[in-house]
RNA sequence: GUGACUGUAGCUCAGCUGGCAGAGCGUCUGACUGUGGAUCAGAUGGUCGUGGGUUCAAAUCCCACCAGUCACCCCA
């Protein structure tokens, strides 16, 4: 037998009703915030990775899917969703039309890691990207909107964290702070960390180890350090939120494992997710562009993962939609009711409801018990004796009632039934 | 990439001091010849994850590999 490959899975069945909720509550909301949707491929042109996402990140080191094609191109599956966006502006000269540009995807990203809880290798992500505003104003309009997506999913237990990593200015102050404060400590630090110390130094900041945490809580804020501009974006993003009730908590200690993010970083944590808690992450990235060949252009934006939402629904017991049932079964019991059946079952389906028509020349017993197992409403019976006397039986399976219909009402009588 | 735990019927699992591969649920059929859900009966269903080893004999013991789950790492 052949399986899926690691990390993948099949959607089907009642899991898909969470999927549905999810997609169609995207659509829903990022339309009220006049979002357009953009379709990018799956697969990219490997540099596009290496340049946008950073050559020392770990998505980058060790978990993009990387393959040639037959022409000798290096392709990628994409490991997320931004850079291509960004590529595509570029590409498509979308900064004709004007700023600000506002864009929602969703779909499929790839990344070679070992699956558990809420990680899969083929994930699936949500996002937009509000390209052109240098202001707060564009890093709160996607907070507000991230926000607006999980309530309306009904989704409560989630909480808003909000950074700060400064600017191409700033930063390299902020990390030799962080040096100086880690240099005299670092025989006491986890393995990694000490590893970690010259490659990342950033990632020493939410390092679990219980070794390094107890050093965490004193390292340097990177509140403190930002330059004047910095300081400004970050007081008047605080300001728009205060005021606009949206409930978050500072991290001076937030940082996130991309390297094109600038200023304003914030991540949406749900409190039932275990270690992989993270459903919405996001920020600002003002030299995005301009690392991919395009003209300087501040961006902000985010990114969800549907699994991880999928299981905040499950586990907060949301309600969410039912998926649709077969609403009438039509029982043939001989082969002179055939026609009729497929008749009827057509002009039904033309009035919009859902049918089932026997398929496979079951007995009218079996024929019962698969409507019932369809969970049907209702089941017309087609056989001889109506054929004969120009009617239709319609059972109400749900009260077990059941009445002849004229074969000139039949049609109307089960539409009403749906109806009201 | 590292570690822990787990792989037996479609599903949930028992069998594990080596000795004929089992149960419940599901599915199909019948009791019920034109009527579902309840009940009863029968049937269907297995490369015991894969490969090797030990043994007269392996689902059971040993080794390797594969897969799943969770955690590390990292992230959505």
């Amino acid at each position: 037998m052949i399986n899926r490959p690691k990390g993948t899975t099949d959607l089907f069945g009642e899991e898909l009703k969470y999927w549905y909720f999810i997609e169609e509550t995207f659509k829903k909301v990022t339309k009220l915030y006049n979002y357009r949707e953009i379709r990018t491929p799956i697969f990219e042109a490997t540099d596009l990775f290496l340049r946008g996402v950073g050559e020392e990140t770990d998505i980058v080191q060790k978990q993009m899917y990387t393959f040639e094609d037959k022409g000798g191109r290096s392709l990628t599956l994409r490991p997320e969703g931004t850079a291509p966006v960004m590529r595509a502006y570029i590409e498509n000269s979308f900064m004709k039309d004007g700023l600000p540009q506002k864009f929602s995807y969703i779909g499929p990203v790839f990344r070679y890691e070992k699956p558990q809880a809420g990680r899969m290798r083929q994930f699936y992500q949500f996002g937009v990207e509000l390209i052109g505003s240098p202001y707060a104003l564009a890093d709160f309009e996607v907070i507000r909107l991230a926000i607006d997506i999980l309530n309306t999913l009904n989704l409560h237990n989630y909480k808003l964290y909000i950074g700060n990593i400064g600017c191409k200015n700033c930063r390299p102050k902020y990390r030799e702070a962080l040096k100086d404060y880690y240099q005299p400590k670092l025989n006491q630090l986890c393995f990694d960390c000490q590893k970690r110390f010259n490659t990342n130094i950033l990632r020493l900041l939410d390092c679990k180890n219980e070794k390094c945490k107890p050093f965490q809580k004193e390292a340097p804020n990177t509140f403190d350090y930002l330059c004047d501009d910095c300081r400004k974006h970050f007081d008047e993003l605080i300001l728009y939120l205060d005021e606009l009730d949206i409930n978050y908590e500072l991290d001076g200690h937030l940082v996130r494992g991309l390297d094109y993010y600038t200023r304003t970083v914030f991540e949406i944590k749900h409190s039932s997710l275990g270690t992989q808690d993270t459903i919405i992450g996001g920020g600002r990235y003002d030299g995005l562009i301009e690392e991919l060949g395009g003209k300087s252009t501040p961006s902000v934006g985010f990114a969800g993962g549907i699994e991880r939402v999928v299981l905040a629904l499950k586990n907060e017991n949301v309600n969410v939609p039912k998926l649709p049932n077969c609403q009438v079964y039509i029982a043939v019991l001989n082969e002179k009711a055939r026609m009729p059946a497929f008749k009827l079952s057509q002009n039904l389906r033309g009035r919009g409801l859902i049918v089932e028509i026997d398929l496979m020349k079951r007995n009218i017993r079996n024929q019962m018990k698969y409507a019932n197992r369809l969970n049907t409403q209702y089941v017309v019976i087609i056989g001889e004796d109506e054929i004969e006397r120009g009617v239709f039986t319609v059972r109400d399976m749900e009260t077990g009632q059941q009445i002849e219909v004229d074969e000139k009402w039949i049609e109307n009588y089960i539409v009403e039934k749906f109806e009201g």
